[in-house]
DNA sequence: GTGAAAGCGCTAACAC
DNA sequence: GTGTTAGCGCTTTCAC
């Protein structure tokens, strides 16, 4: 078996103490001592055990990851985020992919308590319904820090890094109108999530402040699947007074929404003008154009983690709650454009 | 702090071994013992620790995964197939994105030891070079399991999970001629990387099974990354003789190559043709009908995960060295036709 | 500068 | 059926 800390001890003829200092530079060793030391590491081909460690001073520099859909670049690049900073901080990330379930997202909280581990970042894939009671409360029995990424958990009091989606969706909108538009269509994600409810708020906040009216027609309840949108949007180029933007609530919808376009043989925008929440960066290098509002994701797991480590290193009681919101970013690549002439 | 295993007995007024057993089901409890540790555990709101466990039992019950950008969703799927696995047989996931660099991979293998896990399944970013055999020395001095996920470290004793690329890339190939090219380009991934070479050979192997001869001119090394085909893509639009359809070597690089191919204001398939391995989800959903060799990722990951796991279950020396080829599937949506009349 | 001893929370013989 | 005991590999007082 592997050698331990005994064996070190034994080949350096020195107690185990004195390796312990060695290993963790703490106290004075003579510089000897210390020398045969790390000979017999080397020798023995010693490598400590966190596990032990972890046990004797109850910290296991670990840290959960719980995430809906790992697959979905959005959370890779938001785990690309807090792995960075993980990383800087000598902590270790325990990945939870949940496909989406609820059964998978209470597992993964159980098994992370019995890890010891020292702080959590989750995605919560909870809508807000009649469970959230029950969930909140297994959030908190934990007992360590949590940081919400960009969730919906509300009345809850955890920190959190989130997304302006208020602002964003306001945003996108006013580009659109600044663009001669005043019939846009939007297609929502789930309105049992906070985003989703937000952004359309935002989109309605720019329509009223500029004088238009919000036409219930021209909004349209997705739930950010990719298929969802793809309907609805066949829907919207068949309307009779067509909308002359769709403004399109997230990543995976954009593809639904552009496959309709292209089927349809829709020209963006020469026909119709889009925008997106959320980048898709497939698109975007393929050159497709498609104008978007960025919550910043590499950004946004870095925040959180950071966010984490404070409350890490405060003790006991005194994690202050914290909740940063960063604002997305309108980035234009020409899809927001008003055709005149083009449009009916 | 948390309640521990003593803490239980104490309050339910047995041995901690007999709380023990009725945590692990194991050994006979009499029915009201059981419940009086049950109702104990609930009220103390107690979670075992898997740390003392794992201590105790010397098992950890977790494996590390090792990728080198997590934000790609080939990874992500990946991942997610190892993670549907791992849930299934109780197994965490100590997760690692090494952003492509030697370093990271180095130190993510140094804290896996000392986590203790019990396996390891890795996306070497590690390239053959002079370094190849200082690496494989320290992957295998970890002395644990170890599966390769389509990793190109040659000569080594590793199980692993690969792609059958040569079929691919002849598959790929073969398509394309049967549809009546014969001028194929093809853009390369980085030839240091066993797949790139294998797809290459495959490429060849389809051109020569038909008697076409092998052009030099045609036979572009890219990198991987989407800017490198980009720029060659541009190179290729430009030939005098120019190829009717090009195979494109990677997702990322598709993506350049669609970019060039937009920009140039080129028709696929009607100005050419493109083939391409790896598939980029985006453009399928939105409907650019990019015909694609398909590596199957999550199946990968549960191959891999399931390989890793039959390792584990067997003692000492006798773990087989297992390797897994997968073949990849040809998935045809239009982009590989031959349109005579628009070529020159 | 270094070591002895206790303890972290659990499991696993073995005895009763 | 249940308890006693030793031990997993480390850290951390405290004493020398």
């Amino acid at each position: 078996m592997a050698a331990t800390i005994n064996d070190i001890a034994r080949t350096a003829g020195v107690s185990r103490t004195t390796v312990s200092r060695v290993l963790n530079d703490s106290g004075y060793v003579k510089e000897e001592t210390r020398e045969k030391i790390l000979k017999a590491i080397q020798e023995l081909n010693y490598t400590p055990s966190a596990i032990a460690r972890s046990l004797s001073t109850n910290r296991t520099n670990t840290i959960g990851v719980i995430v809906p859909e790992i697959n979905n670049p959005f959370f890779g690049e938001i785990i690309k985020g807090i792995s960075q900073v993980a990383d800087e901080h000598n902590l270790n990330i325990i990945l939870f992919n949940t496909d989406d379930t609820r059964d998978k997202e209470l597992k993964a909280l159980k098994i992370l308590k019995e890890q010891r581990i020292q702080g959590i970042i989750i995605t919560p894939t909870y809508p807000e319904d009649k469970f959230n009671r029950e969930y909140l409360n297994t959030l908190k029995s934990l007992n360590i820090p949590v940081v919400l990424m960009d969730g919906h958990v509300e009345y809850s009091n955890f920190s959190g890094v989130f997304i302006d989606h208020i602002k964003g969706a306001f945003d996108g909108t006013m580009a659109l109108i600044e663009e001669g538009h005043s019939k846009i269509a939007i297609i929502t994600g789930d309105m049992n999530s906070r985003p989703a409810r937000d952004r359309l708020t935002g989109y309605k906040n720019a329509l009223v402040l500029n004088h238009i009216s919000v036409n219930k027609r021209y909004i349209f309840h997705g739930n950010y699947k990719h298929e969802s949108a793809y309907r609805i949007t066949k829907q919207i180029l068949d309307m009779e007074d067509r909308p002359t933007a769709i403004f399109v609530m997230s990543n995976m919808m954009i593809l639904g929404c552009m496959k309709a376009i292209y089927e349809e043989n829709v020209n963006v925008p020469g026909d119709i003008a889009i925008m997106g929440f959320d980048k898709v960066d497939a698109l975007n290098i393929v050159g497709m154009n498609i104008s978007f509002i960025n919550g910043p994701t590499i950004e946004m797991g870095r925040t959180g983690m950071e966010l984490l480590i404070d409350n890490l290193y405060k003790k006991g009681g005194n994690k202050e709650l914290k909740r940063i919101t960063l604002l997305p970013k309108l980035v234009l690549k020409g899809s927001e454009k008003y055709i005149k002439n083009k449009c009916k």
